[in-house]
DNA sequence: CTCTCCCATCAACAAATATTGATTACTTAG
DNA sequence: CTAAGTAATCAATATTTGTTGATGGGAGAG
């Protein structure tokens, strides 16, 4: 399998949370460590509800966790998603070596 | 930036190849090596068209190419195109570790 | 309790992606 | 040349994603 020991459908939930935008600029905001969303609003200049669907793309996808303290929610990015992400890509890598040219079609 | 060496919409279009559970199977069966695309719709049970269209998302993000021979056309993964991605992991990686705890929000 | 702040969720709509079947282009065989 | 094989492209449709503005819920402040 290309994702080895990761399951197939995690490996596109992760992908598919990394393919946009908008949301690798989050995870580039939160580089600068825990913040909660109205700083981020406030940062990307984007609408509260907007930004609010984008960290839970990135939240179901295992990338970010969020914690409550008071009033506000804090995000943080979850370093053992990137490592899964690194595992990931380093499978497709190992097969990717492996792929020979082998002419034998129809 | 998360993305440094390799621009933003170049990643982004690099995750969203990724982020499909038909293009990852794709990916899968090049790892075999070379194929046309005759023998990936045997192999995967799948009308022509709709391999097609997935072929050319990846090729479009440079995961991989296409070479003519008679009338087949042979598809396989560009080694590349997998280094770069490993840039783009290895890049998130490094600003998940710098990603330190910092209460002062809003 | 009431008011306000912060944020998730929802409904409606918009836009991007994917699927299907048909058509077209290119190549080789005869 | 014509016919058949291989694969890209197109048009129509379906499905998924994303955006917007409104609503509602939880947590202090007073």
């Amino acid at each position: 399998m290309v994702t080895s020991s990761v399951p197939l459908k995690k490996s596109v939930r992760l992908f598919h949370a990394l393919s946009d935008e908008t949301r690798l600029a989050l995870l580039e905001r939160l580089t600068e460590g825990e913040q909660c969303v109205c700083e981020l609003t406030d940062a990307m200049k984007s609408a509260q509800s907007r930004l609010s669907f984008h960290l839970k793309v990135l939240k179901d996808a295992g990338l970010i966790r969020d914690r409550r303290e008071g009033r506000w929610i804090y995000y943080s990015i979850v370093p053992d998603a990137i490592e899964e992400l690194e595992t990931v890509v380093d499978t497709l890598k190992q097969v990717a070596k492996s792929a020979v040219s082998a002419d034998r079609c129809c």
